[in-house]
DNA sequence: CGGCATCCCCCGTGATACTG
DNA sequence: CAGTATCACGGGGGATGCCG
């Protein structure tokens, strides 16, 4: 069985969820890397050219932080680092897929207004 | 089938929608409307004691704009006004349902390093 | 290449007082 | 009862320059 929430503690254990989420970059980053390949530093700043440095390291920090991104460097010259999901963050997929779903079912009832 | 994503624009699909769930109070409300019934201002207020009334106002409307929200005014002294789900608001129950499971994964492996 | 430090601005949030 | 109006503050985000 599951546990017994009040709206009250629900609502903060999806706040929770939803803080790991937020940020005006951490989506993009995300769909990045759900394919699943470790991409460079500079392959997302390729990836995303709107995107400064600051934000990009800050946002990859708090999301490995938060443990959903992991960090691999590799000491060599010149450094190489490269970024992509641990398995929680890679189980992300399905979740926001389905709140893709869930925007979509809007734009559904908009046509039926047409 | 649905519909081609790049990343990017996987990334802004659900970024919009995470905007519609963004602001400090916006889950609590919610999750206090998830059981069905319309709940008058000052029951929204007492729900969520620590919200003031601006603030409830605001993201009320807010959500109410986005189509979350449907609000019934009752012409009456004094004023009567409640708020509900709309159909599209009530289908983000099993979305964030999917969202508190996920994060519940977390815990789950937190307790494994125990 | 892959960062970090600094300065600055804007906007979401909060406190308080007032109104139909 | 159900809002509106105004002021103030803190932090997220952006631009730029320097470092190992």
């Amino acid at each position: 069985m599951g546990k017994k929430w009040t709206p009250t503690s629900a609502a903060h254990a999806v706040g929770q969820a939803l803080k790991i989420l937020e940020g005006k970059w951490k989506m993009v980053i995300l769909f990045h890397l759900f394919g699943g390949n470790m991409l460079r530093f500079s392959e997302l700043e390729k990836a995303i050219p709107s995107i400064t440095q600051k934000m990009l390291i800050q946002q990859l920090r708090q999301m490995e932080v938060d443990g959903v991104v992991r960090r691999i460097v590799h000491h060599q010259v010149p450094p190489k680092v490269e970024y992509g999901l641990t398995d929680w963050g890679q189980a992300l997929c399905p979740v926001l897929d389905s709140l893709l779903k869930w925007a979509d079912l809007r734009e559904e009832r908009s046509e039926d207004d047409a």
